[in-house]
DNA sequence: ATATTTCCCATGATATCCCAAATAATCCCA
DNA sequence: TGGGATTATTTGGGATATCATGGGAAATAT
């Protein structure tokens, strides 16, 4: 399985395009994945991801009351939502809307969280980095209960 | 699976036609489907979608107890439908009952939101956008289960 | 005949393609 | 281990294609 890892700093230039970093594309490339962004519904960045995430959300709200809040936010999130083409230099042209939503000017900051990635005004980004780390050494860390999530139903997490 | 995403802002000309999105246009001509449009039961907008999508309803009236309210409710989207038709640059032409019931003036917003798209007054859309993104940040995001890892196999996956 | 719709072409704005330069990362051998 | 050479990656800019929009003319309806 392979991730989207690390962090990178890119220049918008000023058409508006931006490389997707050299690794990234890879993990995307070896799934034959289209790119997809969107922005964020809790924070001031735009979040990348493969197509089934995108899938998950069209069929969670296919299944879902059409009446809900809930289906009004999944919406809104698709809504937001564009494939991405890349040119031949593996760069993306951002919307005006991408850039007013993360408050970006010429620089973004790719940020790799494994199944998907956000893009960030570095500054800002940095902010947070800061305040998450400073958040952990006084708080102690949230609790961390590795590979379970992963479990098939009914297997017991035996480790701590 | 290609899906209807993002959002685009068209101008209604004074002759009353209006420019479906060419990547909406992308999708339709990729099944060679006709466009529908019908006005939404919930909310004052037009829907957008193909035929399957229509077949989808007559499906689910036929599954119904005929005499119920619900019923009668998915007919009258049934009978709001209309197939529109596009020019030679893929405009259509609105009805003034679809341009009264969405309140539409001179601009349409088409938000995608997976099978089918939306039509909204562009204010009126943004308002919406905005109490979905502070009821997100205030209620949290709907549970969504992330993570490709867990699919229940058979199940299609969302990559072309 | 008059109004409305449909077809066709023109135009400007903007995205995409293609090639080249600059920068950064990696390799290789002394 | 160091440093120059090679390759990968990012960035820049001009040419080309696509798309939304506007308007005239032809066709259809009222």
């Amino acid at each position: 399985m392979d991730l989207f890892l690390s962090t990178f700093e890119n220049r918008i230039d000023k058409k508006g395009r931006l490389s997707v970093p050299a690794p990234f594309r890879a993990v995307l490339e070896r799934r034959r994945d289209p790119l997809y962004l969107f922005k964020s519904l809790t924070e001031p960045c735009l979040e990348g991801c493969g197509p089934e995430r995108i899938g998950q959300i069209v069929d969670a709200i296919d299944s879902m009351d059409s009446l809900s809040a809930e289906v009004a936010t999944l919406q809104t999130m698709l809504s937001s939502a564009q494939e991405m083409k890349l040119d031949g230099e593996g760069r993306m042209m951002l919307s005006g809307d991408f850039i007013d939503f993360a408050e970006l000017d010429d620089m973004a900051l790719f940020a790799g969280i494994g199944r998907s990635f956000q893009i960030w005004l570095p500054a800002r980004y940095r902010e947070r980095e800061t305040a998450a780390r400073s958040r952990a050494s006084t708080d102690g860390l949230p609790s961390l209960r590795l590979g379970g999530a992963h479990r098939s139903p009914g297997e017991t997490d035996g480790r701590r």
